[in-house]
DNA sequence: TTGTAGGCGTTATCAG
DNA sequence: CTGATAACGCCTACAA
């Protein structure tokens, strides 16, 4: 049995509220007395149960994250960054896999909750009006990472990167290396921020350009090596004039696309440009060298913790959408065609 | 504030101990009355407070993992593995990162032992006789992944592959096709089973094969790409005769050593052979395709948390070691030269 | 500054 | 079968 706050109250000669007042730093308890409390608590290595603890105050220092897929390197980083700060502000992290199925999502809602935890980081891959009302029913607070809501924008709190922007930055980045003719090869159109987003940036930026969108020149799939090598079969067999370049949804898929390529005899970069998305720590030992926009999935997972933990605080947030910053990393599997 | 025990008893009209033996099933009910509590139970949606019953059950289903770095695809598989049968068998996973550090680690097993995890799941670096006694002495199972205790080997139920075997078995193929001269570029010397071990499967393959150890032939290094760059830059800079075949202690070693070679104009395979250790999912898209040595991190963490419940579960278990079968696979960087 | 006692939400023991 | 009631280990008014 382990030792309670009675025992050290016990062998102090004082009352238990005086010894969780010294453990709490709650009320003032003259000096002397506190530091018989510390030395006999810290002899007896005595530590307050959690849970009793919990059961009263109605805080565990516990995060519950909620994740897609917890083996995929996108999510690795993404619980790193969100360990490092939880660990440093004292709360453990609750780590569950989702799939990315929202049935899935709303039942992890409800395990985490009966876990008590003080909040949640969730990543999924459609935050739509269901799942937002079931998040806000909870009486915990909930923040979006890596994914924004596809409804009603703005309503919850959101860590992501711009991934309209970004996809059009890379598209942009094709353009003004001379490239007109670009196919895009993104992910599923389920996936609100990372499939349906960057589209749109792909298509905003060749508008902006004046190209014209074509559509045999657009295939959406998985976020896989196979859907990358697959769309880009796909879209070598359909199209007499093949694209100077493609911008993809994914580093992985950018792998697939250029093993296809590779395999059909059409040189990256000299016959066809590509350029992914994520900037995995393969991208740079892939041959060619892959360039890529760098997400900091890191970052956003340290940004999102702090934000959580803010509010968790108790400080009054308006919920807002925070961006962490892209960047394009031009490598080898781009080429200037001007 | 959520509807507790005593609501549902209040609106059943019955006694809290009635509406516990329903939830729990604990104790014979009639039949109508457990109808009506399960009504009442479902129509407020209910749900028993885990902290209250934690703290008398002694229980909480939680399960405390001990990595060193979570964003490494290696634990990834691994965690993902133990979570797919955790959260099966109604278990929630508070997952930790060490940094492979040993006094953060035993601060780690206090961290989760205050959050009162059921057991824990722990992959080391170096399990040494310090933090085995630190384990022992805690109430609460744990069982060795990916690890084996580099102290007092048996004495902590563990879950591994045989790191010995497999490498001896990567060497063995090597020399099987013909190779005789034979480098080791591994992992670091501290890191028990995936430093020390896999340097000993290595020796003892040339031991058997009656092949001469050259000392100018083994590198140890971190488990990086650029420590496997840097380790055969250093080998090739350091020796007039060039080994054929070099076996490497991870996918990412031999990365690098490729790496290396290929900017010195070295072929691989044509000149030197190279062998991975892991399978990583981006060995088989890496040029040329690495041929490695298969390890299923995902079945080490399945077969360890379905060891772990076991015991949580009151099974009375002898602390065994448990070898998940390893796998040689040939892939395009290793050349027969026979 | 310190102590008493009630309560957090359950489970478990003991009567009936 | 069912109901009081004492734990579980701690925090927090309320008193003193």
């Amino acid at each position: 049995m382990a030792v309670t706050i009675a025992d050290i109250a016990r062998e102090a000669g004082v009352s238990i509220a005086t010894v969780s007042r010294v453990i709490n730093n709650t009320k003032p308890v003259s000096s002397d007395l506190k530091n018989r409390v510390f030395d006999i608590i810290e002899k007896n290595n005595f530590k307050p149960n959690e849970l009793a603890r919990g059961l009263i105050t109605k805080k565990t220092n516990i995060i519950g994250v909620i994740v897609p897929d917890i083996s995929n390197s996108v999510f690795g980083a993404l619980i790193k960054g969100i360990n490092i700060v939880c660990s440093k502000k004292g709360y453990t992290l609750m780590v569950t896999e989702s799939g990315g199925d929202i049935n899935n999502e709303i039942k992890l809602l409800d395990v985490l909750a009966d876990k008590k935890i003080d909040g949640i980081l969730f990543a999924g891959i459609n935050v739509n009006h269901k799942l937002i009302t079931e998040m806000q029913t909870k009486d915990y607070p909930v923040i979006l990472v890596t994914q924004e809501a596809s409804d009603g924008e703005g309503i919850m709190d959101t860590v992501v990167h711009d991934n309209i922007k970004a996809v059009y930055d890379a598209t942009k980045f094709l353009i003004d290396n001379g490239h007109k003719r670009i196919a895009y090869i993104g992910g599923p159109k389920i996936d609100y921020s990372s499939g349906k987003k960057r589209l749109k940036g792909y298509k905003l930026a060749l508008e902006d350009a004046k190209i014209k969108l074509i559509d045999s020149l657009i295939e959406q799939g998985e976020f896989s090596f196979q859907a990358g090598y697959l769309g880009m079969k796909k879209m070598y067999e359909e199209n007499s004039v093949l694209p100077t370049a493609v911008v993809t949804g994914s580093d992985i898929i950018a792998m697939g696309v250029i093993q296809f390529l590779t395999g059909a005899g059409v040189n990256v970069p000299d016959d066809i440009s590509v350029i992914g998305f994520d900037d995995l720590e393969f991208s740079t030992y892939f041959k060619p060298e892959l360039s890529t926009v760098r997400i900091s999935y890191f970052d956003e997972g340290a940004i999102a913790a702090n934000e959580l933990i803010k509010i968790i605080d108790g400080e009054n947030i308006t919920p807002q959408t925070h961006y962490v910053p892209h960047k394009i990393i031009r490598r080898s599997t781009i080429k200037n065609i001007n």
